[in-house]
RNA sequence: GGCGCUAUCGUCUAGGGGUUAGGACGGAAGAUUCUCAAUCUUCAAACCCGGGUUCGAUUCCCGGUAGCGCUACCA
């Protein structure tokens, strides 16, 4: 492909904030048609709203993308051919381009006071009419405009709309039009000095040769104005690609409100990189046939094409995330899931921070005993509770567990499986089947009569995992150094045969 | 208010002038398991409304309605 054909895209945060699940859709589409067409993926930092941008937000920002995944070509850290890439540092190329428009009459001073704007805005409003700028600087003769920039006076500088429709194609959503009576001349400079975004980022992507802009659907408002700076420019018009907005569940647009929405919130509840990144490819976007729903990366490359951009909004439903996260759980390496999911019970402070090789054992044991349980690896640290936090009186005063208390073949068979299992100093699986066994014949309890009143004796619920499986993790874990005690069949049984008489005192 | 965008199961979507309107999440039922989770099987569930065009519209056109966005010297 010869260089001038090659497909260039940008995503262009500003750092004002956590990276937002919305963001990351529109980052993701980019990167995806880049590396789907061959092209360069350019990240920009849109920083020209001094008041709100900061720098940790912009380091967060790259951190969350490298986490994801999304690799870029170009961009403030990595440098490439049309620096700078990142806005602030831009401000002379503006300016530049201001003065050029001014001189070649596209462009004019305009020195109305905001209050005086402010003023016209709500008195046209109230007049139901569109509340457009007067136009009433562009009528200005050049020697006042002159006398008055001499004087000190300060003006913006507002872009000359042209007397005809503008209309430009969008890949997702075909021709749109918009008739030029409701386009104000936009002010492209403050009167500050500073260059507002509907002109700096027209010509950051034209310096950058952007050929696609992939954005959020809440530009498209904005796309005529900034057609109208291509044109006045004479730079070629890119090729838009509006993709709809991400609702939450009371469909209004997804915001902090609903809860996570942050990349940052993803990664702390233990939903993996492409579990998300699945996720979101398909909000918004399927495959023709429309009959899968399983795209690790590879495969969403070689599927993707903005064309099949869907241009309705979508709800964010964590269901179907919690189900390709549990997708992406099940299927990942188990030395990489293992790793990831050790550390949330090591910041539960339930495993140590260093774990030798015993304890890393063990730890694997359980979670690949807890891992099915959980959408999230967050989820962790609660699961592991029937390890961790037994608590025979809780265990007793649950009501989940009153049923099976109740039971008319509970107290034999909780008294059978006290006595033999105080017996063993450590059980094994074989003995426990063996005592099970006994208990049966012994008490005429079968099924969950039998195993029910067990399990809760010994993980204080009546139902979790297999005791094949339960029980030996339970005695190597008591005899291991860790944070919080495991106890236990042993000091399980005591303390529940305890609890009991306790209760029954009472 | 004006302008713009959008409209298929509860949700994400496929499809498209004649289809049993397909898949997935979630839901329900069943199988399996001591139980729960997982897994497997089955089921229920949709073309916003009204006009055209047409032999025939869910599909094409127009209008309405609803939702969302924009309407800044924010991005």
């Amino acid at each position: 492909m010869a260089d001038k054909d090659k497909v260039r895209v940008r995503f262009a945060p500003s750092p004002t904030g956590q990276l937002h699940i919305g963001n990351v859709r529109t980052a993701l589409y980019n990167w995806l048609f880049a590396r789907k067409s061959g092209g360069v993926f350019i990240l920009r930092i849109e920083d020209t709203d001094v008041e709100r941008s900061e720098t940790r937000y912009e380091t967060q920002l790259l951190e969350d993308l490298k986490w994801l995944g999304l690799d870029w070509d170009e961009g403030p850290d990595v440098g490439g051919p049309y620096p700078p890439y990142r806005q602030s540092d831009k401000m002379q190329v503006y300016q530049q381009y201001a003065e050029r428009l001014i001189n070649e009459g596209k462009a004019y001073y305009c020195f109305c006071k905001a209050e005086e704007l402010e003023r016209e805005r709500e008195q046209a409003l109230a007049e139901q009419r569109q509340p457009i700028y007067s136009g009433k600087c562009r009528k200005l003769d050049a020697a006042e405009v002159e006398r008055r920039r001499a004087a000190g006076e300060p003006a913006a500088i507002r872009l000359k709309i042209p007397e005809h429709p503008i209309r430009f194609h969008d890949i997702v959503r075909g021709d749109v039009e918009f008739s030029n009576e409701v386009v104000s001349d936009p002010i492209i400079v403050r009167s500050g000095g500073m260059p507002v975004y509907n002109y700096v980022v027209v010509i950051d992507d034209a310096d950058m040769k952007i050929t696609h802009v992939v954005r959020g659907d809440d530009h498209i408002s904005n796309t005529p104005k900034q057609v109208a700076v291509y044109e006045a420019l004479g730079l070629p018009v890119p090729q838009f690609a509006h993709l709809s907005t991400i609702l939450g569940p009371d469909r209004e647009r997804l915001s902090k409100r609903h809860g996570a929405t942050s990349v940052a919130s993803f990664r702390e509840m233990g939903v993996l990189p492409e579990a998300l990144m699945n996720y979101l490819a398909l909000l918004g976007w399927a495959p023709s046939g429309g009959d899968r729903e399983i795209f690790p990366r590879d495969e969403l490359i070689k599927e993707f094409s903005l064309e099949r951009v869907t241009p309705s909004p979508a709800i964010f439903d964590n269901e179907k995330l919690n189900w390709l996260n549990r997708h992406y759980i099940k299927q990942s390496p188990p030395e990489r899931i293992h790793q990831l999911a050790a550390g949330f019970l090591q910041r539960a402070k339930l495993l140590p921070a260093e774990m030798d090789p015993k304890i890393s054992n063990w730890a694997d044991r359980l979670l690949d005993l807890l891992l099915p349980y959980v959408d999230r690896l967050e989820q962790l640290p609660e699961r592991a509770g029937i390890l961790f936090a037994y608590d025979a009186a809780k265990a007793l005063a649950l009501p989940d567990n009153a049923e099976v208390l109740a039971a008319e073949k509970t107290p034999a068979v909780v008294q059978g499986f006290a006595r033999r299992a105080q017996a063993e100093a450590k059980l094994t699986p074989e003995r426990f089947k063996e005592i099970m066994n006994e208990l049966k014949a012994e008490s005429g309890a079968k099924g969950k009569d039998l195993f029910h009143p067990v399990r809760v004796m010994l993980i204080g619920a009546h139902s979790g995992p297999d005791f094949d499986r339960l029980i030996p993790l339970i005695e190597e874990g008591s005899e291991l150094k860790l944070p919080v005690h495991v106890k236990s069949v042993r000091e399980r049984v005591r303390e529940f045969m305890a609890a009991l008489e306790k209760r029954a005192l009472v």
